[in-house]
DNA sequence: CGCGTATTTGAATGAGGTCAAACTGAGTGG
DNA sequence: CCACTCAGTTTGACCTCATTCAAATACGCG
């Protein structure tokens, strides 16, 4: 359980009893290949799944082929929380690398958020950082130029990763993703990302020996120009007694 | 509160009790010219907001002056569920028409939501459906043409807008939305959607006589490849059995 | 009327796309 | 160990969709 406990340990930190009620929710964990389905969209999810391992995608696919990533999924992160509601999921996920995945009774699992305060508000955290980190993609895509797009990606892909525990203290962050990927996900064809990223092997900003790093983290932000607030990386817990007032949820049935 | 209680009933009916509940969390009514920030990036929220008649949009600016809209908030429409972190805001709300805006006190909302499964569950709803709609602008953005986009957006407005019960039963949305808007939202140019707007007028698709206006919904469906299953605007309540093995909230505390 | 804002249209420019070919590197199988 | 394949990357040449700049036009509104 590291990569989810210590995603959610990020926002608060854990009981003991809180970790136990998490571990009991276990359905189970399986391996998966890079390129494999994990949700299909259409599909009916009757879960909650954890990456613990490895690196995924949420993405779209027109009818023509078009294909775009609305997002990575790093260890540590959910799909999806919106699994309750009995809906056919709008988009798929998808392994880039070997994954492990944890799933989740969803009833025991809201159990577990429902009894336990810290647990909740972790994963209000989680769902407000997952939501402003879309809206910073519509940025990306909608008003950046090509070299603002990838330097703002790869910077955002190094503080999640330094969230899930990967990656080194600084710059060092090695991002498992292809010239393609990126395209998709930045709206570039994949040509374009590999001139790009070559200026920015060639002015110093990044390396690109099998993985991509980061090697002038200062000068990649300021391309970039990379405000990392809307990732709250200094998330601090809910004020203790949001919720304190609350009638039990059962009250109202 | 009819287009709160209208947005809310979209998902699951709501009893008596319910809304009298809604109702007393109100902390007040304003109403607002154009053009007038309603949340400004930065800002620690301490309410929550509801947008009763009129239109805004959610946005970001980068340093040098571009900006991308990310959104469009029309009548019934939430902002911001993620206020209940103490947080700064990441983006910017503002008014594009006349707005008249309720808020509601954080606790009083949360309490009213805490112990109405109904109302807990169309506001997880609005959540997903708000999340769905950031992500099917990110494929506008990311892959589709400017004229897609376009006729895109639009469909998906009127959709919207339906729901708030406004617009007409068919093609008749009337668009409350310039070029220049629609060019910050899309990563346009406003020429450029100038120009393409005219063709579109020219193909019989829409009309642009001081709103923009749907002529012809089948054929602007498929010119943008639009399928509204995102929109979820087939809601069905969550299954009410959902919550009800929960214990009550204050149990961990 | 006169001012500010939005829209339209034209002409020139440019960022990024497409097509195509060469190159790299990690398997994999002979 | 080498040949072969397959996926990813790089580079060049050309093209196109959308931008920019600029000027003209329309539209409230005081």
């Amino acid at each position: 359980m590291d990569a989810f406990f210590n995603r959610l340990e990020h926002y608060a930190r854990l009981s003991a009893p809180a970790r136990s009620r998490i571990e009991n929710a276990v359905h189970q964990t399986r391996h998966y290949q890079p390129r494999t389905a994990l949700i299909r969209q259409g599909d009916r999810l009757g879960r909650i799944f954890v990456l613990e391992q490895g690196w995924a995608i949420r993405k779209k696919e027109l009818e023509d082929g078009r294909r775009q990533i609305l997002n990575f999924l790093v260890p540590g992160d959910i799909f999806d929380l919106q699994a309750l509601i009995n809906s056919p999921a709008d988009h798929g996920v998808e392994t880039i690398t070997p994954c492990q995945v944890r799933s989740f009774e969803t009833a025991a699992f809201i159990d577990a958020a429902g009894t336990d305060f810290t647990i909740l508000s972790s994963l209000w955290w989680a769902t407000v950082q997952e939501e402003a980190i879309l809206r910073e993609q519509i940025v990306r895509v909608g008003r950046m130029t090509a070299i603002e797009r990838i330097a703002h990606l790869i910077l955002e892909l190094q503080r999640r990763t330094r969230i899930a525990g990967l990656g080194h203290a600084r710059g060092g962050a090695a991002l498992p993703i292809t010239r393609g990927q990126i395209a998709d996900a930045l709206g570039l064809s994949p040509v374009h990302v590999s001139r790009t990223i070559t200026v920015m092997r060639r002015m110093g900003l990044i390396a690109t020996d099998h993985v991509l790093e980061i090697l002038d983290p200062e000068s990649l932000v300021s391309v970039a120009g990379f405000d990392d607030h809307y990732l709250h990386l200094d998330a601090s817990p809910l004020p203790a007694d949001l919720f304190s007032r609350q009638k039990p949820m059962t009250a109202g049935l």
